[in-house]
DNA sequence: CAGTGGTCTAGACCACACT
DNA sequence: GTGTGGTCTAGACCACTGC
């Protein structure tokens, strides 16, 4: 039997597998453990591309097209980007086409595009422990070092979005305010080439909330108009989460768009 | 030349399609027209099973592999629901494990089912002819019939969501505040049962908004309190919309949660 | 047991991008 | 032209369901 395989015993004929595994997983869902792996490990990193569907396929002893079916998961969970006659990339957060993939606040009329650069205004940063309630969101133990960031996003002049974030100490160990104010581009796009930290998934809460009087100030809103409360965490790869955001969102030319199927 | 073929003359077979066809579609995409096609009109009812990958290969004249892509597609836009050894399914919102397929709020603690069955009281029911934006979110012209439904919705006795609704009046003849309130369950569900009409997609516009007193009494809040506004278009196949709905939600106790990716 | 969807393979050929 | 991803086929076998 041949040890040298980059996948388990149990994986080097399909036939092999599919007849002796007790808890059965299909070979592509190794391949696509193995393709994380990749990713997770800087390999392949963010923008370039990952070898061909044929030399995987050497590289793992297994056809094109369980290859195929592993990377097409990972491109709809929008980890892996398929150029047809180009090859296959690693998604990041730097393209301009994907400026804003998690924010989904958009003016009433047209897009975000359509107004023009955001104007992205950092008001605060620095370290601190973790609350009680940021070191459950981050997955570390009270009193941990964290960083917070308070920035204002403007469109067309208008501060609409105030945002807190937490940051784990560890990982964005040298993260100051002037590196965040000297740099022009989506945060998330900082964090790859600077941290090596990939944004891939992130959930949030939604609610309507009164705004207290540092955010009207901030935002330049009368103390009645309320705000779209957006708390989001963001995960890296294995479900870690990386960063604990706090938006309030100013609706009155925009809205959070949201599509269900 | 078969011209008997369910398929267009251009893909009679794999290669000629190829070859010859002008605008290119693949072949899967083809069959994947001709079940929605199955599935617009009936031939398939929301919760029976369609036929085989093999008798549906057989009657496209089409590989298995090339009906399973169509389907595999179908699948993942909620549309059909594939179960391992029993077969393929129409995709329903009467089944009890999807009740709030299109629902985002759940309470802070837990999920919607820890808080027993929802209450839905109607309010109102009534025909009216639309005005001029019911009438462009719903593609009719200003005048047209349509009906309004106004309801609110109470989890665990308490008041959370007030919603109204405009349906068209055509595809919604017969439909009366009694069959709406003797009805318990989803409302998408008597839309499939009653009126044919299944929702297969929605957009939703969130704001955060002050309340009227109208609304402050049916949910029994302060005037101070702000709701979500959730505004949604639901479609039916070929992207035909079918409902505008505008929600306002009790956000003290419950967040809309929305994951990202 | 038969029937369904699920996985895997091997090979052919097409569409697209670069050089 | 060469190399990439994309489509299609035919056939084998596995896993799950229900008779």
């Amino acid at each position: 039997m041949n040890n040298n395989s980059p996948l388990a015993d149990n994986s080097i004929s399909a036939a092999e597998n599919f007849a002796t595994t007790p808890a059965f997983s299909p070979l592509y869902q190794q391949i696509k453990g193995l393709i994380l792996q990749s990713l997770q490990s800087g390999e392949w990193k963010p923008g370039e591309s990952i070898p061909s569907e044929m030399e995987l396929a050497a590289r793992y002893r297994v056809s094109q097209g369980t290859v195929r079916k592993a990377i097409d998961e990972l491109a709809s969970d929008n980890l892996l980007i398929r150029r047809q006659g180009k090859g296959t990339f690693v998604a990041t957060h730097a393209e301009h086409h994907v400026q804003y993939r998690f924010l989904k606040l958009v003016p009433d009329n047209g897009n975000l595009d359509s107004e023009g650069p955001a104007q992205r205004e950092i008001v605060d940063c620095k370290r601190l422990r973790a609350t009680a309630d940021i070191a459950r969101a981050l997955a570390l133990r009270t009193g941990d070092a964290v960083l917070q960031v308070r920035r204002v996003l403007s469109f067309a002049g208008v501060p609409t979005i105030l945002e807190d974030l937490w940051l784990p100490g560890g990982p964005f160990k040298g993260l100051t305010t002037e590196r965040l104010a000297d740099y022009h581009g989506p945060m998330y796009a900082l964090f790859e080439t600077e941290f090596g930290v990939r944004m891939v998934r992130a959930e949030e809460k939604i609610r309507a909330v009164q705004p207290d009087p540092t955010q009207c100030q901030l935002l330049q809103i009368a103390t009645g108009t309320p705000l779209l409360s957006v708390e989001r965490v963001a995960y890296t790869y294995n479900d870690t989460p990386m960063e604990l955001r706090r938006g309030f969102y100013r609706t009155e030319r925009h809205h959070y768009h949201n599509a269900l199927s």
